[in-house]
RNA sequence: GUGACCGUAGCUCAGUCGGUUAGAGCGCCAGGUUGUGGCCCUGGAGGUCGUGGGUUCGAUUCCCAUCGGUCACCCCA
């Protein structure tokens, strides 16, 4: 049998229709332009720009600007050699955003930069419930700005975005990381109080507390859950400073009417993230419960060599999830839009009829479908209804030897002629007017 | 990377306690209408039963391996 080629593991395509991919949903087309469209035009609305950067960057730009210890760059990252480079799909967009800042000297433009992003991301995790290899996320940096109110006006945006889907019931988190030498201090706090309490961490729990102590705080083991309960917390390793920082950005968004729980044992898994940091989780999401999180990171740029401050917050957001999100509450998402007319035509001379016919319309604006295998006249309706076309145009040699079309309402199943160049404005009229053309009224055939 | 579960038409799934040409519904194609869709009727195409090996007279069915998938761990969006 020939061999038939498939998507690699992890990946999926996205058809004009919704499909299954292994089992999996995965919406049509038109659905992620929709989701695509309301992101843009939110993201507008808070007059964040859109910025586009490679899929493609250096190692060395991820290594540093995520870190060198995550998992993300120690196993998950897709590493493509060319002579003596090595370039890697990016894994996420905030380090690339930072160093497209740097290397244009955005900070000249003036202003603090506002930007948003949209497009896919590559993790060579192993594929779950809304976790593939190549997923898309979008997400704002705004670069430029420690005031608070950057902190704050990102989650705003964040939320503003699922409000627009009209997602509920997820929850936002937020916490303060404080600064690094801050959360230093409390991690070595934190490994030292655990310590005595190894027998009764898990596993993988004793080998965080050697590596990353702080990881243990999101644990799902309830054993460590009840444990931590008696922990240090990291707020009280934190300076006035830092803390009235934070104070700032919960008044920001108290002050909106925002909804978030202070949860002192959020924590972040890039390096980069200091002092405010956030998520948003869903409950009916499954295991990979996170819709969207951020943070701040001020040290990002340094992190890249820069010895320009480039302050900067930000969050990252899962489409997958959402539709994830969308599912869980049976949301609607609008359907793909139908041609407006479907030109059936038969015989040989009604076939270039309909293509001269199609492309004339469409220079008009009015988008037309018509069939290209020479099939019959049952065939070409059906297909125009299965187009949902509201309209077909139908012409036979009878009809091009007359001068003449027949224009039928698919809807009413009422059918009216018409002169030949007189069609497109017909049509025109009927699609401003899809209900009580007086076109119709009259004659119908039939 | 670890574990559990799962692979039969495009999709959703039956089925064979190992035995002649592997089924249904939906979808697709065609005909019933000589130039008219939806509903209905009739017919058709489409599967080496994920792949390889083993046991057997005989395997889609049993065994092993492998590949793929799902979910969870892990991690995170």
């Amino acid at each position: 049998m020939a061999k038939i080629w498939r998507n690699i593991r992890g990946a999926f395509d996205i058809l004009p229709w919704p499909s299954v991919a292994d089992g999996a949903a995965v919406p049509g087309s038109s659905a992620w332009q929709y989701v695509e469209d309301v992101i843009r035009k939110t993201m507008a609305r808070f007059h964040f720009e859109e910025i586009r950067t490679p899929v493609l960057e250096e190692e060395g730009l991820i290594v540093r600007g995520i870190g060198a210890g995550t998992d993300i760059v120690t196993k998950e990252m897709f590493v493509v050699e060319r002579g003596n480079d090595r370039y890697v799909l990016r894994p996420e967009v905030t380090a690339p955003v930072m160093r497209a800042w740097l290397q244009h000297r955005l900070e000249q433009r003036g202003g603090v930069q506002r930007l948003y992003y949209i497009g896919p991301c590559f993790r060579a995790e192993r594929p779950q419930k809304g976790r593939y290899r190549q997923f898309h996320q979008f997400g704002c940096e705004t670069i430029g700005a420690d005031d608070p109110r950057a902190d704050a006006e990102a989650i705003a945006l964040m939320l503003a975005i699922y409000d627009a889907f009209g997602i509920t019931g997820s929850r936002l988190r937020i916490n303060t990381l404080g600064l690094p030498e801050e959360r230093k201090r409390y991690t070595e706090a934190l490994r030292a109080w655990l310590t005595p309490h190894k027998e009764t961490l898990s596993e993988s729990g004793q080998r965080r507390l050697e590596k990353n102590p702080l990881r243990i705080l999101d644990t799902k083991d309830e054993r460590e859950q009840a444990l931590l309960r008696d922990a240090p917390l990291l707020i009280d390793f934190t300076s006035e400073q830092t803390r009235e920082r934070y104070e700032r950005v919960k008044e920001c968004l108290g002050e909106t009417g925002i909804d978030f729980i202070e949860d002192f044992l959020l924590v972040r898994g890039l390096d980069y993230y200091m002092h405010t940091a956030f998520e948003l989780e869903s409950p009916d999401l499954g295991a990979q419960s996170a819709l969207a999180g951020g943070g701040r990171y001020d040290l990002l740029a340094s992190a890249l060599g820069s010895d320009r401050p480039a302050p900067g917050v930000g969050f990252a957001a899962g489409i997958e999830r959402l539709f994830l999100a969308f599912d869980a509450q049976d949301a609607t998402i609008p359907e793909a839009l139908p041609p407006d007319v479907f030109l059936v035509a038969l015989g040989n001379d009604a076939q270039r009829w309909a293509f001269r016919e199609a492309q004339r319309l469409r220079q008009q604006g009015i988008s037309a479908s018509f069939d290209l295998k020479g099939r019959s006249m049952k065939a070409q309706m059906r297909e125009a209804h299965r187009q949902r076309a509201p309209f077909t145009l139908i012409a036979g040699q009878t009809e091009l030897e007359a001068g003449v079309v027949q224009l039928k309402n698919m809807d009413s199943g009422e059918q009216v002629q018409l002169p030949a160049d007189k069609a497109p404005e017909h049509i025109s009229k009927c699609l401003r007017d899809p209900r009580g053309s007086e076109d119709f009224a009259s004659t119908s055939s039939r």
